[in-house]
DNA sequence: GTGCACTATGACAACGTTGTCTCCCCCCGG
DNA sequence: CCGGGGGGAGACAACGTTGTCATAGTGCAC
């Protein structure tokens, strides 16, 4: 800046006053300092400015277990649309459903002074954010509440969801069915194990331990759970998938299956209307999600000080065909 | 950090020492300033930590067309993966295949004085780049090249793979070819067109200009072309979607239609394999490609000033299926 | 006891901006 | 001719850090 003001022969505040379109300079003067910009190629330094004025960074972060995962993803990109039009820009990062490492994102976040945080969090304890948010950074959870603090969050009605998938299979005539979540350790996957329960007994289906597998999705253990779950006298004649990964081997492991049981989904996915059959799913709204986590959000920023909220949004079953087959 | 020093009882540049983890402190004075810290929830400035060490600000900035697209999640994981790596953290933008967005994003990201910049460019015009590049913010164009400007480029091989796809094709008795590519604007529309073409050639196939359309996939523009080309006395036999976007809707219209066409897809897809029949693609490694770009932009920022690279990925073709069928 | 090396700490400037205050000049009314 | 007002511009401090240099105190060899 210090150049541009010498190539244009003013002082320095008078090329501040140019770039910020303050009034109050002479036309002549502000083109001289508009020529000199233009060949120094200046820029002015945003970093700097933040600092001066105290103001806010622009800056907003957003931390899910994986953005190539495109639950997130889509997750990424309605939460970037808000940003955008708030003028903010997102930094994100995948905290590869490891506590350590979104502790370390947030508060790698915090040194760059973001304007706020949204996380689908990881671990369980986010004791290490009472600071931050006293400090002034506000923080939205997304899709899983914080472990032992009270904040914003917003979710899916992941228990109604789940209720609803049971019953839709118990209202096609399935009495046994196998329920493939993700680890126990994941609140959504926690709570959907509590709907198919409670679908079970609201459908007077007794409910059966040795038909639930909870862990990581890989292929080779829903592979595992599909021969285990899906053979033999106490066969299951239906099965829910708890996430959209699931799904996907779930899906590849009954491909070349002879017997194929009914299906129903939790989450909705790409191209889940041209299989065959058409996976029935549990749907819910991912932009949504990011949408009402990033207003919220946004609120805080402006300075809403009400007492934290916490949203949850609806989901819908979309009976596609793999659910609707009697077993 | 004036705050922390008055309650420990030192000065402010102790208090730096401690936060730098430099020598020369005595323990006791180290704790009982840790202790201020801690009490104070104080976390470094870090954007006034890079503005005094002028040093960079540990993040690079990636733009491409829409961070939800799987396509581009998958990217923006793997460069993630490497910024990790390397220590810096990952700004991401959507340009929405909008020039005038792009640049926006671009300089925005300059004016935070981001360490480098991966692009999957929008617009053919970057000179605008130049007094940036000049300035010293490494850029590498991921995907497409630079419109007019000569830079750093990952590109995968558009040309061969088409080709590829078009042999595959015509080996298997196929003589009428139909192309849907995307807007002849984007860079590896054109490319692969420009392959479809070579490939008829080599193939003793007559290039038929009826049997391609060139414009953004949307499912209605893609049914309206399949019921142009598919149909009639000199109805295409085959078909080779330019994209996965392209691809999606193509199964999507031809999911109920009584003739099913060979197909070969550009770009594969998340189960593509599971459908009926299964996709056959000409497959990239979008990781690879993330991967290459992000360390090369690495070693720009740390000081490689070898004249500007071109890399070419190689693409090979998956046969599943749709396009092992005779005509 | 003197000199020297070394440890622990602090004062101060500087990074690139912008807010505040001040100054100068010109124009206009009395 | 003088005073006041407003437009245009600059000097300076400050934002939160850290690099440089200075200083005070300690221990040790001579």
């Amino acid at each position: 800046m210090s150049d541009v003001a010498r190539l244009a022969g003013v002082s320095i505040k008078t090329v501040s006053r140019v770039v910020n379109d303050e009034p109050a300079v002479h036309p002549d003067t502000a083109e001289r300092v508009m020529a000199a910009i233009e060949q120094l190629g200046f820029r002015r330094n945003l970093g700097a400015r933040n600092l001066r004025r105290g103001s806010t960074t622009g800056t907003i972060g957003l931390i899910v277990e994986d953005v190539g995962n495109p639950f997130y993803s889509e997750l990424n990109r309605a939460v970037e649309r808000i940003a955008t039009s708030f003028g903010r820009q997102v930094l994100t990062g995948s905290s590869e459903e490891n506590s350590d490492r979104e502790r370390e994102l947030v508060l790698e976040f915090c040194a760059r002074r973001v304007d706020g945080i949204l996380v689908v969090p990881a671990g369980l304890q986010h004791g290490y954010l009472v600071p931050e948010m006293r400090a002034g950074t506000p923080v939205v959870f997304i899709d899983r509440p914080a472990g032992d603090i009270v904040a914003d969050t917003v979710l899916v009605d992941n228990l109604g969801g789940t209720i609803e998938a049971v019953t839709h299979l118990a209202k096609h005539g399935h009495r046994r069915i196998a329920f493939l979540g993700d680890s126990p350790d994941i609140f959504t996957a926690a709570e959907r194990l509590r709907g198919f329960r409670e679908g079970c007994v609201r459908n007077g289906i007794s409910y059966d331990e040795s038909l639930v597998s909870m862990r990581t999705p890989t292929q080779e253990g829903i592979g595992d759970a599909v021969k285990r779950l899906l053979h033999g006298p106490d066969a299951a004649t239906a099965v829910i998938a708890g996430n959209n990964r699931v799904a996907v081997h779930l899906l590849r492991a009954l491909a070349h299956a002879e017997y194929r049981p009914a299906m129903v989904g939790f989450d909705d996915f790409e191209l889940a209307d041209l299989l065959d059959p058409p996976v029935t799913v549990v749907a819910h709204d991912v932009s949504a999600l990011g949408h009402a986590a990033a207003e919220l959000l946004f609120a805080r920023v402006q300075g809403d000080q009400s007492p934290p909220r916490k949203v949850v949004l609806p989901v819908h079953l979309v009976a596609r065909g793999s659910g609707e087959v009697a077993p």
